[in-house]
DNA sequence: CCATTTTACGTTACGGGTAACTTAAGCCTT
DNA sequence: AAGGCTTAAGTTACCCGTAACGTAAAATGG
């Protein structure tokens, strides 16, 4: 296992030359034998690929996908924040159906600010990623200019948006919202919180809250609204919202979260007061976490496939990379979860 | 706005040639502009970034590191899944890190297979990362020969290793299994169950029962495990987990789960028929999820923090990047959560 | 047995930046 | 005014693979 002596790059890195020198071929013949694509004679083929398992070589991607002829295969995948669980399913789900197309996600945490995501943007481009994958539809100015720039696949995923940069999968947030805020207006529920976190621009929560609150209105009933400053919305800014909003406001008789996760907090804050669920308060989540299928109790929510939503956010991105018909838009759609943590029935 | 119609690359990409032209200087003139490494006069700079601007000019990163003057910013960072709230944090914690610092974290989701993981490997040392953050401290005999040819800073996370290939950051699972066993055996509890998913190779969890019999055992208790066969060690194994282990044995006092979603799990499966928690039956977990954070009942546990273990995996990779001296192993420790799921004192 | 095709290679050029070197012009000094 | 120095450029070569093209030897065919 000697090791090559001569001419050895920068980085200490086996180059093809050095394999095609030992095997005494030449560096286009290596090539051939290391993409399979005929041209050479078996004994050839024997002698190249001993140098490349006796060197250990690996072939540099950057150079081929440099010289053009390839596309990389990066696809930037940005998505808020991996502390809500939802996030890191569709990840999950992204990266998993990517990875059996041999392609790799370069993952950007852009923490809801479209700033973030427009420098990300940036550097990711400058890799040369075959495709992005961004969570939400909205994007700064600057951050639309370059992806259409680009002139790679852009998938907008989590909102359903109708007239994308590219393609979009998701759901219509909007719609989700109404139609909890409809189904608690039908239980008989007048006065409804809602507890959620702040944000300076617009997001997919932001959409179900005005869903919500138009359906509530509509019904004739009103919202009471708690946005914490709480970066994200997991269990504990759950918690303490509800205190916050029950102490600020009287007679709420149910409240919706932006995620179950604020939800289940929101559900340990009146276990913690004596609160009985759904008697003296109803409690609706959104999302429907996988921990909700193990509680007694099931808790109200609205389901969402986000290993499928991810899923499929890859399956488009691929279908376009490989110039099949791909659609522009897909809702892959929710199923609200009557559950157990509201009164079941209009008083 | 006039698009430049000379000469335009394969892809419509704008390079820099192009960018000189309009600007009517040479390439290298406007490489040094944008690098602002001087020796340009201001009129020259104005011309050349009106262009920048003007074509929308953004720069190929890979034929810089592919002429081999520089690093690239890819990290490579192999997670075993995502479904595990604890891996997303770990994720979270590394790749917020990086970014602060200008790197990429490249994914791969290894699922807790060492021949995914060698594949990943093998691909993504092929994109030239600046270094690898990977998960466990058990990698194939090929793994480990390219991690080792490769010549690029390894952390392996999880798992403190001793003798790491290259850094290692992560506890001492075996101790904290140790300690979770000394701990219950204190308690009183001589037959104690094990609930935990199986995997073929050697993990992290597999360490943690291995020191958490050893306690038992030498305590003078028993273990009675129960292996799920089921793929991702979440809450409903958890729940059909504790069903057949209390199904198979009698008289189990306490059961101890591989993490704190199964754990959750069991509990669910405990209340759903009526054994009262701690008074029938004893339950400890591992990792303590956030999700603790607002539970009325505290869970028995172990505390790892893991954004913080990501971020340190992190900091050390860039330590070794900048060439700063970086510790070899560290170790960030546990803390054992008492809890009241278990019983609060010897019988 | 010679002409034609096929096989098995080798050679050249290229992509998009940057290091290293070269050159031209401007400025200062004595 | 000649020589030296500084500034602001331009020129060349290189990184590592692969497409496109060229060529010599072997195989095939009439």
């Amino acid at each position: 296992m000697a090791v090559n002596m001569d001419k050895v790059n920068k980085n200490n890195k086996v180059s093809l030359s050095e394999v095609a020198r030992a095997a005494g071929v030449s560096k286009m013949t290596a090539s051939r034998v290391l993409r399979g694509e005929g041209g050479y004679s078996e004994k050839t083929r024997v002698k190249v690929m001993e140098q490349v398992d006796a060197l250990g070589y690996l072939p540099n991607r950057l150079a081929t996908v440099f010289a053009g002829d390839q596309t990389s295969t990066f696809i930037g995948v940005s998505i808020p924040d991996l502390g809500n669980e939802v996030f890191a399913q569709v990840l999950e789900g992204i990266d998993r159906k990517l990875g059996t197309f041999g392609y790799q996600s370069v993952l950007g945490l852009t923490q809801h600010t479209q700033q973030e995501e427009e420098n990300w943007i940036r550097t990711v481009l400058s890799w040369q990623p075959a495709g992005l994958i961004l969570t939400g539809r909205y994007h700064s100015p600057r951050a639309t200019d370059m992806l259409r720039n680009a002139g790679i696949p852009v998938v907008e995923i989590w909102d359903l948006n109708a007239a994308p940069l590219d393609m979009s999968v998701g759901i219509n947030h909007f719609d989700s919202g109404f139609d909890m805020g409809r189904y608690l207006s039908s239980l008989g529920y007048q006065k409804i919180g809602y507890v959620g976190t702040s944000h300076d621009t617009a997001n997919a929560a932001t959409e179900r809250l005005n869903g919500f609150c138009k359906a509530v209105e509509g019904a004739g009933g009103a919202v009471v609204k708690q946005l914490c400053l709480h970066d994200t919305a997991t269990y504990y800014p759950g918690f303490y919202g509800t205190e916050q909003l029950l102490a600020a406001t009287r007679n709420v008789e149910c409240i919706f979260y932006q995620n179950d996760a604020m939800a289940f907090g929101g559900l340990q804050y009146c276990a913690s007061k004596g609160l009985t669920v759904p008697d003296d308060i109803g409690i609706a989540g959104w999302g429907d976490l996988p921990i909700a299928s193990v509680m007694n109790r099931r808790l109200t929510s609205c389901h969402v496939s986000h290993l499928k939503l991810g899923q499929k956010a890859a399956e488009m991105m691929m279908g376009r990379l490989t110039e099949e018909p791909v659609p522009t838009c897909t809702d892959i759609g929710f199923r609200l979860i009557p559950g157990s943590t509201v009164r079941n029935s209009g008083v």
